[in-house]
DNA sequence: CGGCCGTCTAAGGATC
DNA sequence: GATCCTTAGACGGCCG
């Protein structure tokens, strides 16, 4: 019974305004409200990209490797370069 | 898994499509665009929601306790399927 | 109220055993508390694992880079050549 | 970062530790095998808890049906944390 | 700058 | 046997 909270606002005052917090109240919902909406977008935006893997791989791509290109491309070539290094060089401390 | 666009190439893209390497190059760079842009937007969505949040921070809102209200309120249609209750989970675990 | 059947059994019922299933809800049981003993080891594990990480990141090491050598240690070497071969490939069909 | 282990070694290292580029290479591999050694415990109760599921499928009872169980025992925990009703929240967002 | 939280990836299991 | 989904682990960003 989180719902009267959750979804009706505090139940039945909504005429007279909220009376827990006075204006703040509404200045809450709005502000909670709209986050909702963007990170719905957002949730949206992921279903797209999820789309379009998905359609990469009927294509006969192999998904994984595209996710590292994508990761590869946001990275600065210095930061490539550095991993790289710093990965061989660990590699010949151990010898392989 | 080196089938698919190495050795299957996919369905018409014979023709028209620059291949390199056997791969559909255009195809390839088609999906990894239309992915980063759709990153992109989900990343400028990140910085609305940002704002929202400094925005309440300035009218004196607690950031961190609506942050849990939202959390909460995603949640709680999670909790109707839970409304099963565990005895008669454990009934049919049982096969009764 | 799932207290009861949770951790104390079927209310009341542990003397003449289990009214519900008969022998299988003690059997049951025993799967449960096995298995849940199980996964506190594994947890621990986890955390012992989680500590050495931090004991390398004190030392100077790049935390990232040394999962990235357990994880190539673990695969087979041709996996590795694959996955490397078929980003190449990705690569310069898109001429990077 | 190649700062640490690059340019810093660590302390104790420089004296007795056969550094290979710099690197403190035992001390690394110490961390390494430490690691999969943990890792391996880690699949081998795995393997465990697999067996217990292939018993209690032996004995007829629903795998599927104790896998749920088992992990709504371990959500109740959380659920104590939510006692706090969203009212209280909503008034603490509010500040009062 | 270290810890915490949330997201995202990868592996395993269930399903058809 | 392949696909889909769920879950655990890894990663990066945010906050204190």
């Amino acid at each position: 019974m989180l719902d009267g909270q959750l979804h009706e606002g505090q139940g039945g005052d909504t005429d007279t305004d909220p009376a827990v917090g006075g204006i703040a109240a509404d200045r809450l919902r709005s502000i909670i409200e709209r986050v909702e909406r963007l990170e719905e977008e957002r949730k949206a935006l992921a279903g797209d990209i999820k789309d379009i893997f998905t359609e990469a791989k009927s294509a006969g791509f192999d998904v994984k490797v595209i996710r590292q290109i994508i990761r590869l491309r946001k990275l600065e070539p210095a930061e490539v370069e550095e991993q790289e290094t710093l990965l061989d060089i660990y590699r010949r401390a151990l010898g392989i």
